[in-house]
RNA sequence: GGUCGGUUCGUCUAGGGGUCUAGGACACCGCCCUUUCACGGCGGCGACACGGGUUCAAAUCCCGUACCGACUACCA
């Protein structure tokens, strides 16, 4: 039987970063292995889904690259067999009607009014005192033909318990008495998620589920709703969450878009740099190489190199710098810098089209210039938003002046601003402008000057990209050109700042 | 409250009885290189939650405590 395995969002909200870190182990678990690799949403939650939110998390599976194998199940279109499976249960006397009227929501939390129930019902209430739970099949009918509402509640055994071995966490097992009747279909008719999960996981052939730690113990409840539908449960692998920094739930709510897929793309992440990320939060190849290509990831992908213990997504909120973890800006900055130069051309071409910098002799006679620039400029940019910012000046006249590159390096040195011009008339008769002929005229300069190479250097930075970092000045010479080396060297649009 | 799980540098992690004066990465700091720098090179700072056991020997095994987390719903 081939492995098969699923990620399973429901789309209330945009793909964050733990359920983008589910999909990636359940797809490098399924690639490791030959398996396959399915995408179901569970949309059963009608007032809180969206199809706002499906189209989100699609967008962001897209952009990591994990495309499911075979075609994407919804959740909500299987609510007449998940009800189908209740039904069934309640026939064979494996679940029963309970009568009793729902609760009425109260304006407490809803986690303090479960938090509260639990305290009072402790050492007083039974999981299997209800009293329509050995309500006889006549007196049931009956009242359900009288048209009493009901929900439908799983009959679980008075003495036993469940028992797994999780992938991850080991042995797990937990006693019936923990266990409450759980229902399986709501009064309304809606089944409840632990039933759908089950039914949809049988239905897809699923093998192997892999999911979040919040899960944990949900499987036992699930186990025996595959018991009592007579099926053999899959294996089941649970995963360390991922928390603020502080050990809090990392939620959309109080963090807002750093925990969204889309953030990352938005912000210049290559989808390659940000997987190889979350590859390494919670999960370790047990070497110390910590750059890996998809294909590397997914031949030291085991089970075996996932945690028990919950990884901190590292952030300060309240610093430019580190808008988000660390690790993960280095991390997208290596790949910019390292990845074959091929590869990362079409992301530079999208980045300047979005930025209207794109021209399409870039693609034509100036190819090789593009080229050369890009790979040039590379060398110090974190993501590819870089390109069309900081790296701005080598693709457009309209670029912006940092007033820190222009304070420390130009009007630090008055006479920059009538040496620059002059130097601009020393570039002017060249026939060839590379770069031992410009270092040649440069050295030259700056002695009749009597200053310092780098004075001119650096002035000739900021007038020439606006700021005050970047590759070796020669080379920067050479890639604005000649012409326009000569115009930025004489205007006095920073001068005027 | 109960049940279950977790706890190695600030963060991600290696290590699973002796090789640990605990290794790597990010961040931070310093030095070097350099015309600048957020490049590069070298170095530094920095952790086994706590308390008991077991053992010749414990970061590693056992117990307890603390802290954190999950679950405890006619949410998913």
């Amino acid at each position: 039987m081939t492995t098969r395995v699923r990620f399973a969002p429901s789309p209330t909200g945009y793909l964050h970063i733990g359920s983008a870190r589910t999909a990636l182990f359940n797809y490098l678990y399924a690639r490791h292995i030959g398996g396959t690799f399915l995408l179901r949403i569970e949309d059963t939650d009608l007032a809180r889904s969206t199809e706002e939110s499906t189209q989100s998390i699609l967008q962001g599976l897209e952009w990591l690259g994990f495309a499911p194998d075979e075609e994407i199940v919804f959740q909500s279109n299987n609510a007449g067999k998940h009800r189908a499976a209740a039904l069934k249960l309640l026939a064979e006397g494996k679940a029963y009607r309970d009568f009793t009227p729902k609760a009425e929501p109260t304006d407490k939390s809803i986690k303090e009014t479960i938090a509260d129930r639990a305290r009072r019902n402790q050492g007083v209430k039974s999981m299997r005192d209800n009293p329509f739970r050995d309500l006889s099949r006549e007196e049931s009918d009956a009242k359900a033909a009288a048209g009493e509402p009901f929900a439908i509640r799983l009959k679980v055994a008075e003495t036993g318990k469940t028992s797994f071995e999780d992938g991850v966490y080991g042995l797990s097992e937990r006693d019936y008495a923990e266990i409450e009747d759980l229902v399986l279909l709501r009064s309304d008719g809606h089944p409840l998620y632990n039933l759908a999960v089950v039914c949809d996981d049988i239905e897809m052939e699923i093998t192997d589920i892999i999911r979040g730690q919040d899960h944990l113990t949900n499987t036992h409840k699930q186990i025996l709703i595959y018991e009592a539908l007579g099926k053999t449960p899959p294996r089941f692998a649970h995963l360390p969450l991922i928390l603020a920094p502080g050990g809090k739930k990392l939620s959309k709510r109080i963090h807002g878009e750093i925990v969204s897929m889309t953030t990352y793309r938005d912000h210049g992440f290559l989808a390659a740099a940000f997987r190889n990320f979350l590859a390494l939060l919670g999960w370790s190849p047990k070497t110390e190489q910590e750059i890996m290509t998809l294909d590397e990831l997914v031949s030291a992908f085991t089970l075996e190199g996932i945690h028990r213990n919950n990884a901190i997504f590292n952030f300060d909120a309240t610093s430019a710098k580190r808008w988000t973890d660390d690790k993960a800006l280095w991390m997208n900055a290596e790949y910019v810098r390292t990845m074959p130069l091929a590869e990362i051309l079409p992301f530079i071409k999208a980045e300047l089209k979005s930025a209207k910098l794109w021209r399409e002799e870039y693609e034509e006679e100036d190819k090789e210039w593009f080229e050369k620039t890009a790979d040039l400029i590379r060398g110090r940019f974190f993501t590819l938003k870089d390109f069309s910012a900081q790296g701005r000046a080598y693709f457009s006249e309209d670029f912006d002046f940092d007033p820190a590159a222009i304070a420390k390096n130009l009007k630090k040195f008055p006479d920059l601003q009538t040496w620059l011009p002059e130097l601009a008339e020393r570039f002017e008769p060249m026939t060839s402008f590379t770069h031992d002929e410009i270092e040649a005229v440069v050295k030259q300069f700056t002695e009749e000057k009597g200053t310092k190479l780098g004075v001119i250097m650096n002035g000739a930075r900021a007038a020439l990209t606006g700021v005050a970092v970047g590759p070796s000045m020669l080379a920067v010479f050479e890639a604005i050109g000649k012409e326009r080396s000569i115009l930025r060297l004489k205007s006095q649009v920073a001068w005027n700042m």
